[in-house]
DNA sequence: CCAAAAGTGTTCATCTTACACCCATGG
DNA sequence: CCATGGGTGTAAGATGAACACTTTTGG
């Protein structure tokens, strides 16, 4: 039906952020000694955003996180050892400050800083920090930082994802104006009690599913 | 070398865009009867970007115009007779009012309402559509309106575009006050005379090749 | 009572929007 | 002199940035 000349290999790459304490993190995988993104090849008859589901949750057990395409690379020389097309996505993982389970118990697994990676294979350093900056200017017009958020949250620990994720710090009363005018969240009625400190008012995502642009 | 459960044809497609009249056009290939994008396969050792812009020029002419990837459509049944990837793209081509001979003349060819787009094949529709969301939104924070524009051309000129393209009127003033403050084009000192109304002042872009972010 | 983080409003500067008239030309 | 599009500034409103103190708790 084709010509073999048209007939490529597909893989998907993902970039897995989350905020561990406070730093951004990126999942990497061990593979053959080095270090890489999760991902692998799509197969024939598979959906793209399927196979990199797929991939990440074969190779590090997570599942249900926002996930979003990035962008394809398709230099021919990306791999030197055959023609390969990546499709890289990223996706986003709720911080586990609420989740003290590692999330992660397999030994081939660990997390580095996305703003200070270890060399990786390929190009999947690039993909990283593109992901990071596609997700620092989506902060910007977009509900997306909540996707990092566990169930109940306080708005220092959404302030601390942003300011993670920006690199610099912002102004408490700004912020919490400028979120709450945003109106995706909402509210619990909860507090939350933790050190010799008044407790926090706990919040929720209204809509857990969906980032919403604003303006 | 690979299992062929993972070998799958890459398609390019190419939403070329011009602003005609005060329209804002897509340039359309006729293929066994029906319309859609220029494109076609990218071969094994051939980049992606270099495979769109081959199969926009050998089908319509048209070289040297600004591209830009847009989105990867790898949904299994997007062609319902086989498994095919599309790399999707748009390009944006100059306003043809200082290029007054049709820039195509290949009788297969035709540009089409990007507001109003007949049917096409495929998903070619959805491609049409979302590049045009994008283009509109960039407007807002960058200066690639400035790829459409002729060598020189007036600042009513650039505002037609940017009207066209959002689809609504915008005011004068605060065009060209915007347009100058962005810093991205420089007047030449000639001025266009045409109808019975005052001359207007030729701009030029500072660097045409490149597209600058705002702020 | 001390330390620590939570919570809360106002002012100033900046940016954005609305708006109307004169200018230069061709016919 | 008339019609046509080119060209220009200001004021009001909206938005964003800076900033400090009180509250509640645990120890």
């Amino acid at each position: 039906m084709f010509s073999p000349h048209v007939l490529i290999a597909i893989a998907t790459e993902v970039a897995l952020f989350s905020i561990r304490g406070e730093r951004l993190d990126v999942l990497l995988v061990a593979r053959d000694g080095a270090r890489g993104l999760p991902g692998g090849y799509a197969a024939v008859h598979e959906d793209l955003d399927a196979a990199a589901r797929r991939h990440l949750e074969e190779q590090t057990g997570i599942r249900g996180v926002y996930l979003e395409q990035l962008y394809t690379f398709g230099r021919p020389d990306r791999d030197p050892r055959q023609r390969v097309v990546a499709v890289a996505y990223y996706a986003l993982a709720p911080a586990n400050q609420f989740h003290p389970q590692p999330m992660v118990s397999h030994p081939s697994l660990d997390w580095a800083p996305a703003h200070d990676l270890p060399p990786l294979v390929l190009d999947h350093g690039d993909v990283v920090r593109m992901a990071h900056r596609r997700l620092a200017s989506k902060l910007a017009y977009s509900t997306i930082a909540l996707q990092f958020m566990p169930e109940r949250f306080t708005l220092s620990d959404l302030q601390k994802v942003y300011e993670t994720i920006l690199g610099e710090p912002l102004d408490k009363r700004n912020f919490r104006k400028r979120i709450l005018a945003q109106n995706g969240i909402e509210a619990t009625g909860e507090l939350f009690r933790e050190g010799n400190h008044r407790p926090a008012r706990l919040y929720r995502v209204k809509q857990p599913g969906a980032v919403q642009f604003l303006k």
